[in-house]
DNA sequence: CGAGTTTGACCGGCGC
DNA sequence: GCGCCGGTCAAACTCG
């Protein structure tokens, strides 16, 4: 089994969830076989327009600790964290634990947290019926106990930019600020203000480097994005402005747009077309294989193979070529 | 006035 | 059981 340094996993940076964190250096781990510049002009404007000062030192940010992908059904994160010690996540076919989703069910994670909130709504206004206002200032679910709650796989993406809340294309409604624990900077929560979309983010500044914005995203879209530009518009991406920014945010659009295993193919060839060595079967392509497996739904969409999938917003036509 | 933010309280999970 | 901590709620508030 064959290891490969590529990814991230910042356990210290987004506090103690366990879920990968990708930062653009791990991302373009062979910086110096690939010509970032074409990138770069392709998708400053945007940058600009999201309020990030440089993004581009990203590709010099240290790695905070490395990937081992040992096969596409089972892998092992193993996260040298800052004190030195490690902890670890198993990415299965399975749900590592029992609040973590399946690859192929986690399209429908929402569909039945929706449920199972409106459910337990109904249950706390019958609750509130019979006992009244039995709370002195608010009124809280009672949440159940005999379930745990289920968690939406989430992506991290560390951005650098003195703009705490970058601008995605999707409306989000704060609903929560907390401090964490070992770091000056809060952390904010968001939630889609689409009715029905239970997809959140969380937004905080990374302790470790306080120029890096850590922003994680839980769950998918069941809607467009409202901040669509004409180009993404008239290419047939629905929701596909964050795609303009690079491989952190086209991850999160890929996921958003329930692509299928053989559309992965595609991503792999694209990104070797751009330079990544992705040759092998241990090659750093498993870190994108294996997270958005846990992400995309069994329904794909060939939007990916008919438009060159979601890099064309950020490369040069020239730099993608066809499988 | 509606939408979004702030902020303190509350809840559940987890470690000790 | 207790305390800590992350996450969420919701009243009060701000803003356009």
């Amino acid at each position: 089994m064959e290891k490969k340094e590529m990814a991230v996993k910042t356990e210290d940076a987004v506090g103690s969830s366990s879920f990968p964190c990708y930062n653009y250096s791990n991302l373009y781990p062979f910086s110096n076989a690939f010509d970032f510049s074409e990138v770069e002009k392709s998708s400053l404007g945007f940058m600009e327009l999201l309020g990030v000062q440089d993004y581009s030192p990203l590709l010099e940010l240290p790695q905070l600790s490395t990937v081992s992908v040992q096969s596409h059904h089972h892998s092992t994160v193993t996260v040298p964290s800052d004190n030195g010690k490690e902890c670890s996540e198993v990415l299965n076919h399975q749900p590592a634990t029992p609040n973590s989703s399946s690859i192929s069910s986690a399209s429908t994670d929402a569909v039945n947290d929706e449920q199972k909130k409106t459910l337990d709504q109904a249950e706390e206004d019958d609750d509130d019926d019979d006992e009244g206002q039995h709370k002195t200032k608010k009124q809280l679910k009672p949440k159940k106990t005999n379930q745990k709650r289920q968690r939406e796989p989430r992506f991290a993406f560390m951005t650098k930019s003195e703009v705490d809340h970058l601008e995605d294309g999707y409306r989000w409604r704060k609903y929560g600020q907390k401090a964490v624990k070992n770091s000056p900077f809060p952390r904010s929560y968001y939630r889609c203000t689409s009715v029905s979309c239970n997809v959140k983010k969380r937004v905080e500044r990374s302790f470790t480097d306080p120029s890096v914005v850590v922003t994680t995203y839980e769950g998918q879209h069941t809607h467009p994005s409202p901040v669509m530009p004409r180009s993404v518009v008239s290419s047939g991406y629905a929701n596909n402005f964050a795609s303009v920014l690079p491989l952190g945010n086209y991850l999160s659009q890929y996921q958003q747009q329930h692509h299928h295993h053989q559309q992965q193919k595609l991503l792999v060839n694209t990104l070797s077309s751009l330079g990544f060595p992705y040759n092998d079967s241990s090659s750093p392509k498993n870190a994108v294989f294996i997270q958005e497996r846990r992400l995309c739904s069994n329904q794909g969409t060939n939007a990916f193979l008919r438009d060159h999938g979601l890099l064309q917003d950020v490369v040069p036509s020239h730099m993608l070529k066809e499988e």
